[in-house]
DNA sequence: GATAATCGCTGACAATAGTCAGATAAACTG
DNA sequence: CAGTTTATCTGACTATTGTCAGCGATTATC
């Protein structure tokens, strides 16, 4: 059974790496060989130290130096000698070169939507990617503090909600909840913080300020691809680091018994049960922890 | 709503690419330069005549034709000329040849174990990926006749019989239906048809030879993550072709009306409803189709 | 403030990959 | 059987990628 999953671990495998292929080749399809072409594209994707940038695409430094000198020739990229250390150099896309990155743009976008469009069950099939891009690239989570009413944290306040609703015997309703003013979930505050995996949120958590000596931690979640990875506790981690660094030391939530997972979680992480602290109708369980 | 579709599915593809480039260096791993070691990976997956090798692998001729005078001039790989058209030639591995697939076979095991191993949900890892090995990898389904007790066809049969078990009211059990003699699944009497992707096996159907005039056409199976997609339609082309080679001119097939999936199938793709034929407890449907 | 370490650069190569124009032999075509 | 097509190979290049040693300039260390 175990060589059963292994070949169709290489089975896909197999898959993508045949798929891939195509994928490779639009980079080329800019008319750039690879290598230049692999630069310019992280450049875009906002990696400016050159530090960085071989780190990322594995090169050798003067292999590196001789693309971006041939990318300079070109006229898509600028270099400067970084401010805070002047051995080292920063690279900036000039106006044409962040063009060509849109038209790679373009082209990665088109394929993409002909992949899905090619498939039958295109939703399964997005869930089934998730999965297998988060799996893979739990390496590669980043947190971003984001104003509660950014987009992204929109996202995935409504994903929450929909969640709780379909959990909750009677339902869900914000309105009735107790939703945290913007200006509490604020620096300096609050903050809201997004885990981020590429260019997508995967989880979210709110702190809200009060005048009452503690923060609330409010909104947290995870997306169900993601879950049962330990990334709620390394999500937890970062909110309790921002609080610190907010001058924050004791931290209180609410949340409901039915959301076993969650409740499992705080009872194991430091977190001790208390008296309900606000009216909220929603939550049956109300927890606190010392930083 | 669809731009976040397509992010989602580049991000996928940032993941796996990410992660194959361990994948493709592993081929590096047995100290040989891509190119070459792509033809003999190839070679080793059974690939025969050049044309063949430089079509799947996109090489020049000139290419394909120095790697493979390196990988002779190695001892791994011997051609000859092909007996049907000697303008063609085939390759083959020698024995260190092989034994140097068979070290490439290990490493990739290993590595796919070693992503099963790291990941929280295997299981759903594995479904996730399966969904994805197979939509991308539609285009590459092949068909094999096996034994009906080719352990294959076995592993089709018993996630069949699960399904069947759990789908049906009572359950199913395979004792108390009408389980065909292998010799009827067999040529020329029938035939009993696997549909490969790479080298797994993704869905069944078996023909099953009667002295009746009409030959039946049972167990058929297509894995969960394949469904939705056509392959039905395919491996029933594919079965009657089968059929029609072997002389056969009348197919008959029983079903359950539970299996509505099916039912509609059948009822819109040219076959005829027909009285019950035989005892079986578990079907209360019955079909028939003219060749 | 001398010494060591770091960063990016250049030069000089070596290895690998891709391309094109014939050459040769075999197979197909009428 | 002459002419054409096909499959493979060789030679001659070019393009791209990978590697190493050493040079200035700058920063860290003691």
């Amino acid at each position: 059974m175990l060589t059963d999953q292994i070949a169709r671990t290489r089975r896909f495998y197999r898959a993508v790496t045949a798929e891939s292929g195509a994928l490779d080749s639009s980079y080329l399809g800019l008319g750039r060989p690879l290598g230049p072409a692999r630069v310019l594209n992280a450049i875009g994707q906002g990696m400016e130290e050159l530090d960085q940038i071989r780190n990322y695409l594995r090169i050798d430094s003067a292999q590196l130096s001789r693309y971006l000198r041939g990318l300079e020739d070109e006229g898509l990229v600028t270099t400067r000698i970084s401010g805070s250390d002047s051995r080292c150099r920063i690279a900036t896309l000039t106006d044409a070169g962040a063009e060509e990155i849109r038209s790679y743009e373009r082209l990665s976008d088109e394929q993409a939507s002909t992949v899905l469009a090619r498939h039958p069950r295109p939703k399964a099939l997005l869930d089934a990617m998730d999965l297998v891009a988060i799996a893979f690239g739990l390496d590669r989570t980043r947190y971003e503090i984001v104003s509660p009413s950014d987009p992204r944290a929109q996202a995935c306040l409504n994903a929450f909600y929909t969640e709780l609703s379909q959990r909750f015997e009677r339902g869900f309703d914000v309105a009735k909840s107790c939703d945290p003013d913007h200006a509490d979930m604020t620096p300096p505050r609050g903050a809201f913080l997004l885990m981020m995996l590429d260019r997508l949120p995967i989880g979210c958590a709110g702190l809200k300020g009060t005048d009452h000596g503690y923060a609330e931690i409010k909104r947290m979640w995870i997306t169900p691809a993601a879950r049962g990875m330990g990334l709620t506790h390394r999500l937890m981690a970062e909110i309790e680091d921002k609080a610190r660094a907010l001058g924050i030391n004791t931290l209180r939530l609410d949340t409901n018994s039915i959301l076993t997972e969650a409740c499992a979680y705080y009872r194991k992480h430091g977190w001790t049960e208390i008296e309900r602290f606000n009216p909220d109708p929603y939550p049956d369980l109300f927890f606190e922890k010392k930083l």
